[in-house]
DNA sequence: ATGTCACCTGGTAGGTGA
Protein backbone atom coordinates (compact mmCIF):
# COMPACT_ATOMS: atom_id res chain seq x y z
CA UNK A 1 0.00 0.00 0.00
CA UNK A 2 1.38 3.27 -1.13
CA UNK A 3 0.70 6.42 0.56
CA UNK A 4 1.56 9.95 -0.17
CA UNK A 5 1.11 13.74 1.32
CA UNK A 6 1.78 16.86 -1.42
CA UNK A 7 1.09 20.46 0.05
CA UNK A 8 -0.18 21.32 -3.57
CA UNK A 9 -0.38 25.21 -2.96
CA UNK A 10 -3.58 25.67 -4.88
CA UNK A 11 -5.21 22.76 -5.81
CA UNK A 12 -6.81 25.05 -8.75
CA UNK A 13 -3.38 25.91 -10.00
CA UNK A 14 -2.16 22.62 -9.89
CA UNK A 15 -4.84 19.93 -10.95
CA UNK A 16 -3.04 19.14 -14.17
CA UNK A 17 0.29 17.95 -12.40
CA UNK A 18 -1.44 15.80 -9.32
CA UNK A 19 -3.24 14.03 -11.91
CA UNK A 20 -0.03 13.45 -13.75
CA UNK A 21 1.64 12.63 -10.54
CA UNK A 22 -1.37 10.44 -9.86
CA UNK A 23 -0.72 8.82 -12.86
CA UNK A 24 3.13 8.33 -12.98
CA UNK A 25 3.29 7.04 -9.22
CA UNK A 26 -0.56 5.50 -8.84
CA UNK A 27 -0.53 6.09 -4.85
CA UNK A 28 -3.43 4.27 -3.04
CA UNK A 29 -3.92 7.34 -0.87
CA UNK A 30 -3.17 10.64 -1.33
CA UNK A 31 -3.45 14.01 0.71
CA UNK A 32 -3.25 17.34 -0.03
CA UNK A 33 -2.91 20.44 1.67
CA UNK A 34 -3.74 23.74 0.96
CA UNK A 35 -6.34 23.44 -2.13
CA UNK A 36 -7.45 26.95 -1.59
CA UNK A 37 -10.98 26.16 -3.05
CA UNK A 38 -14.20 26.09 -1.63
CA UNK A 39 -16.09 22.57 -1.76
CA UNK A 40 -18.22 23.68 -4.51
CA UNK A 41 -14.82 24.54 -6.90
CA UNK A 42 -13.23 21.05 -5.83
CA UNK A 43 -12.54 19.35 -9.05
CA UNK A 44 -14.12 16.12 -7.99
CA UNK A 45 -14.94 14.99 -11.71
CA UNK A 46 -11.65 15.14 -12.91
CA UNK A 47 -10.36 12.70 -10.24
CA UNK A 48 -13.20 9.97 -10.41
CA UNK A 49 -12.30 9.92 -14.34
CA UNK A 50 -8.68 9.53 -12.49
CA UNK A 51 -9.97 6.36 -11.44
CA UNK A 52 -9.88 7.92 -7.67
CA UNK A 53 -12.18 8.01 -4.89
CA UNK A 54 -11.95 11.94 -3.14
CA UNK A 55 -12.92 13.41 -0.19
CA UNK A 56 -12.30 17.23 0.06
CA UNK A 57 -13.22 20.07 2.45
CA UNK A 58 -12.26 23.57 1.88
CA UNK A 59 -12.37 27.32 1.96
CA UNK A 60 -12.14 29.99 0.06
CA UNK A 61 -8.43 31.44 -0.71
CA UNK A 62 -6.78 29.25 2.16
CA UNK A 63 -5.93 26.00 3.80
CA UNK A 64 -8.35 23.04 2.49
CA UNK A 65 -7.40 19.72 2.25
CA UNK A 66 -8.59 16.47 0.78
CA UNK A 67 -7.85 12.62 0.78
CA UNK A 68 -7.72 10.95 -2.33
CA UNK A 69 -8.10 6.72 -2.55
CA UNK A 70 -8.26 4.20 -4.95
CA UNK A 71 -10.60 2.37 -2.32
CA UNK A 72 -13.67 4.43 -0.70
CA UNK A 73 -12.44 6.15 2.49
CA UNK A 74 -15.22 5.26 5.79
CA UNK A 75 -15.88 7.20 8.42
CA UNK A 76 -14.68 10.52 7.30
CA UNK A 77 -13.96 13.36 10.33
CA UNK A 78 -13.18 17.14 8.59
CA UNK A 79 -11.13 19.14 11.43
CA UNK A 80 -10.45 18.35 14.46
CA UNK A 81 -13.70 17.60 16.83
CA UNK A 82 -14.43 19.66 19.65
CA UNK A 83 -12.05 22.27 18.48
CA UNK A 84 -14.02 25.28 16.94
CA UNK A 85 -12.12 26.22 14.09
CA UNK A 86 -13.10 28.33 11.28
CA UNK A 87 -10.12 27.07 8.78
CA UNK A 88 -9.96 23.54 6.84
CA UNK A 89 -7.68 21.67 8.16
CA UNK A 90 -7.89 18.54 8.71
CA UNK A 91 -9.48 15.49 6.51
CA UNK A 92 -9.49 12.08 7.93
CA UNK A 93 -10.75 8.66 6.60
CA UNK A 94 -10.32 4.75 6.71
CA UNK A 95 -8.84 3.22 4.10
CA UNK A 96 -8.36 -0.50 3.38
CA UNK A 97 -8.64 -0.58 7.52
CA UNK A 98 -5.84 1.97 7.60
CA UNK A 99 -6.99 4.99 9.80
CA UNK A 100 -5.67 7.97 7.28
CA UNK A 101 -5.11 11.40 9.03
CA UNK A 102 -4.76 14.03 6.32
CA UNK A 103 -3.65 17.86 8.51
CA UNK A 104 -2.32 20.84 7.50
CA UNK A 105 -0.91 22.13 10.15
CA UNK A 106 -0.84 25.76 10.82
CA UNK A 107 2.18 27.71 9.66
CA UNK A 108 2.28 30.55 12.67
CA UNK A 109 4.13 33.39 10.42
CA UNK A 110 6.03 34.33 13.59
CA UNK A 111 6.46 33.88 16.86
CA UNK A 112 5.46 36.85 18.31
CA UNK A 113 2.16 36.23 16.07
CA UNK A 114 -1.34 35.28 17.54
CA UNK A 115 -1.54 32.63 14.39
CA UNK A 116 1.57 31.08 16.58
CA UNK A 117 -0.59 31.35 19.64
CA UNK A 118 -3.15 29.58 17.65
CA UNK A 119 -0.44 26.81 16.39
CA UNK A 120 -0.05 25.73 19.48
CA UNK A 121 -3.24 25.18 20.78
CA UNK A 122 -4.22 23.91 17.47
CA UNK A 123 -1.22 21.12 18.10
CA UNK A 124 -2.59 20.60 21.65
CA UNK A 125 -5.99 19.57 19.94
CA UNK A 126 -4.51 17.72 17.52
CA UNK A 127 -2.88 15.85 20.08
CA UNK A 128 -5.53 15.07 22.45
CA UNK A 129 -7.46 13.83 19.54
CA UNK A 130 -5.07 11.92 18.41
CA UNK A 131 -4.66 9.80 21.66
CA UNK A 132 -8.48 9.05 21.13
CA UNK A 133 -8.05 7.78 17.15
CA UNK A 134 -5.27 5.66 17.99
CA UNK A 135 -7.13 4.00 20.66
CA UNK A 136 -9.81 3.45 18.20
CA UNK A 137 -8.10 2.83 15.19
CA UNK A 138 -4.57 1.39 15.87
CA UNK A 139 -3.17 1.35 12.21
CA UNK A 140 -3.01 4.78 11.65
CA UNK A 141 -1.11 6.93 9.84
CA UNK A 142 -0.95 11.02 10.42
CA UNK A 143 0.64 12.96 7.47
CA UNK A 144 0.50 16.16 5.69
CA UNK A 145 2.45 20.03 6.58
CA UNK A 146 3.31 19.76 9.63
CA UNK A 147 4.82 23.31 9.42
CA UNK A 148 7.79 22.15 11.95
CA UNK A 149 10.95 21.06 11.09
CA UNK A 150 11.63 18.58 13.72
CA UNK A 151 15.72 18.31 14.44
CA UNK A 152 18.81 20.89 13.03
CA UNK A 153 19.38 17.77 10.54
CA UNK A 154 15.85 18.75 9.18
CA UNK A 155 17.05 22.56 8.13
CA UNK A 156 19.57 24.02 5.83
CA UNK A 157 20.67 26.36 7.85
CA UNK A 158 20.09 25.65 11.65
CA UNK A 159 22.10 29.06 12.61
CA UNK A 160 19.87 30.81 10.71
CA UNK A 161 16.33 29.62 11.14
CA UNK A 162 17.21 29.00 15.08
CA UNK A 163 14.03 30.08 16.94
CA UNK A 164 12.44 30.97 14.00
CA UNK A 165 8.91 29.38 13.40
CA UNK A 166 9.09 26.13 12.51
CA UNK A 167 12.02 25.50 14.03
CA UNK A 168 11.31 26.71 17.74
CA UNK A 169 11.26 24.41 21.08
CA UNK A 170 7.88 24.59 21.42
CA UNK A 171 6.82 23.80 18.09
CA UNK A 172 9.81 20.75 18.12
CA UNK A 173 8.15 19.53 21.72
CA UNK A 174 4.64 19.63 20.29
CA UNK A 175 6.54 17.17 17.23
CA UNK A 176 7.68 14.88 20.01
CA UNK A 177 4.79 14.90 21.82
CA UNK A 178 2.91 13.58 18.83
CA UNK A 179 5.68 10.83 18.45
CA UNK A 180 5.59 9.77 21.83
CA UNK A 181 2.01 8.47 21.57
CA UNK A 182 3.01 5.81 19.43
CA UNK A 183 3.85 7.39 16.00
CA UNK A 184 6.88 7.32 13.97
CA UNK A 185 8.85 9.37 11.51
CA UNK A 186 8.37 6.78 8.40
CA UNK A 187 11.19 8.80 6.84
CA UNK A 188 13.70 8.17 9.48
CA UNK A 189 12.95 4.71 9.78
CA UNK A 190 15.56 4.40 6.52
CA UNK A 191 18.79 5.60 5.80
CA UNK A 192 18.19 9.05 3.72
CA UNK A 193 20.85 11.46 1.85
CA UNK A 194 22.01 14.28 4.04
CA UNK A 195 20.25 17.51 3.14
CA UNK A 196 16.48 16.15 2.48
CA UNK A 197 14.06 18.80 2.58
CA UNK A 198 10.10 18.61 1.36
CA UNK A 199 10.04 22.66 1.12
CA UNK A 200 11.80 25.23 -0.11
CA UNK A 201 10.82 28.82 -0.52
CA UNK A 202 10.04 30.06 -4.08
CA UNK A 203 12.37 33.50 -3.03
CA UNK A 204 15.50 34.16 -2.93
CA UNK A 205 16.63 30.76 -5.29
CA UNK A 206 16.21 28.68 -2.46
CA UNK A 207 15.23 25.28 -4.40
CA UNK A 208 18.26 25.63 -6.86
CA UNK A 209 20.64 26.32 -4.16
CA UNK A 210 18.84 23.19 -1.90
CA UNK A 211 17.95 26.18 1.40
CA UNK A 212 15.07 23.96 2.39
CA UNK A 213 13.24 22.55 4.90
CA UNK A 214 11.97 19.18 6.11
CA UNK A 215 8.43 20.31 7.00
CA UNK A 216 6.42 17.58 5.18
CA UNK A 217 6.00 14.28 7.19
CA UNK A 218 4.09 11.36 7.45
CA UNK A 219 3.83 9.34 11.05
CA UNK A 220 3.11 5.95 11.35
CA UNK A 221 1.76 3.92 14.21
CA UNK A 222 3.44 1.43 16.32
CA UNK A 223 0.97 -1.14 15.00
CA UNK A 224 2.66 -0.31 10.99
CA UNK A 225 6.02 0.46 11.71
CA UNK A 226 7.07 -2.74 11.09
CA UNK A 227 5.27 -2.94 7.56
CA UNK A 228 6.72 0.33 6.51
CA UNK A 229 9.03 -0.30 3.78
CA UNK A 230 9.90 2.65 2.14
CA UNK A 231 9.87 6.24 2.73
CA UNK A 232 11.05 8.79 0.13
CA UNK A 233 10.91 12.38 -0.58
CA UNK A 234 9.79 13.21 -4.40
CA UNK A 235 12.19 15.81 -4.64
CA UNK A 236 11.75 15.47 -8.99
CA UNK A 237 8.37 17.18 -8.39
CA UNK A 238 9.20 20.00 -7.12
CA UNK A 239 11.35 20.89 -10.41
CA UNK A 240 8.25 20.93 -12.11
CA UNK A 241 7.19 24.00 -14.56
CA UNK A 242 5.52 25.70 -12.21
CA UNK A 243 5.83 23.85 -9.20
CA UNK A 244 4.23 23.79 -5.66
CA UNK A 245 6.72 25.01 -3.37
CA UNK A 246 6.74 21.45 -1.47
CA UNK A 247 7.66 18.24 -3.08
CA UNK A 248 5.56 15.12 -1.82
CA UNK A 249 5.94 12.63 0.68
CA UNK A 250 5.22 8.76 0.02
CA UNK A 251 5.49 5.77 1.82
CA UNK A 252 5.21 2.35 1.52
CA UNK A 253 3.13 0.09 3.65
CA UNK A 254 3.59 -4.55 3.23
CA UNK A 255 0.37 -5.54 2.89
CA UNK A 256 -1.34 -7.89 5.38
C1' DA B 1 18.53 39.10 3.17
C1' DT B 2 14.94 38.85 0.68
C1' DG B 3 16.01 37.28 -6.69
C1' DT B 4 8.28 34.23 -5.46
C1' DC B 5 3.73 32.65 -5.98
C1' DA B 6 -1.30 32.61 -5.32
C1' DC B 7 -5.13 34.72 -3.66
C1' DC B 8 -8.17 38.64 -2.69
C1' DT B 9 -10.41 43.35 -3.58
C1' DG B 10 -11.25 46.21 -6.87
C1' DG B 11 -7.83 47.46 -10.18
C1' DT B 12 -5.18 49.10 -14.28
C1' DA B 13 -1.95 48.08 -7.98
C1' DG B 14 -1.62 46.90 -3.30
C1' DG B 15 -2.34 43.79 0.66
C1' DT B 16 -2.01 39.17 2.79
C1' DG B 17 -0.21 34.67 3.65
C1' DA B 18 3.14 31.33 3.00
Amino acid sequence: MKLATWNVNSLGVRLPQVLDWLAAHQPDVLCLQETKLTDDKFPHTELSSAGYQVQWFGQKTYNGVALISRSAATEIVKNIPGLDDPQARVIAGTVEGVRVIGAYIPNGQDVESDKFIYKLRWLTALREWLATELAAHPKLVLMGDYNIAPEDRDVHDPVLWAGQVLCTPEERAHFKALIALGLSDAFRLFEQPPKSWSWWDYRNLAFRKNQGLRIDHILVSDSLRAKVTACVIDKPTRKNERPSDHAPVLVDLDPG
